[in-house]
DNA sequence: ACAAAAAGTGCTTTATAATACTCTTTTTAG
DNA sequence: CTAAAAAGAGTATTATAAAGCACTTTTTGT
């Protein structure tokens, strides 16, 4: 599985906001070690998890019709 | 956690195309027993297991700024 | 109303996410 | 350059998601 979007997307996001991984994860609730393992693209948080990460940054996790791609 | 929208999203999208939990087992590769979990609210799926879900129905996991909510 | 299909539950096992340390590597300011 | 901060990694433990099975309940079409 490749989530280097969503990940890209945390990691963008934290940076805007000018938030370290330890603020991060002690505003979330998340383990430093479960955001840590995320970030770096070894993880596959749970909807819970990730739902923490992104909602201590104003996010939320949302599904969404794919938009057909022409190649 | 309450994931009722997701949830919701996944049943909805689901029943509209007329497909079954077995055929959207099938389809996703995700156990029957995971997603009759998710659907009936009692579960925490890994980010891997929804994106399945949402694959195989032409749906992606997204993260969105979250609008202000005007109460 | 009833039979069939679909959805949901109980139980067990296995795999792995989350956690909590410590330690190393990389990035950043000064 | 280099000290401090931040990011990443190793290991162990605990918690729980995923899976597979059988079984029950609910929904559906006739």
């Amino acid at each position: 599985m490749h989530f280097e979007s969503i990940i890209k997307q945390i990691k963008a996001r934290r940076e805007d906001l000018q938030v370290t991984q330890v603020m991060l994860a002690d505003l979330s609730g998340v383990s430093l070690r479960a955001l840590k393992q995320f970030e770096s693209g070894k993880g596959n948080p749970t909807l819970e998890t990730l739902s923490k990460l992104a909602g201590a940054m104003g996010m939320e996790v949302r599904l969404q019709v794919k938009i057909p791609q022409v190649k």
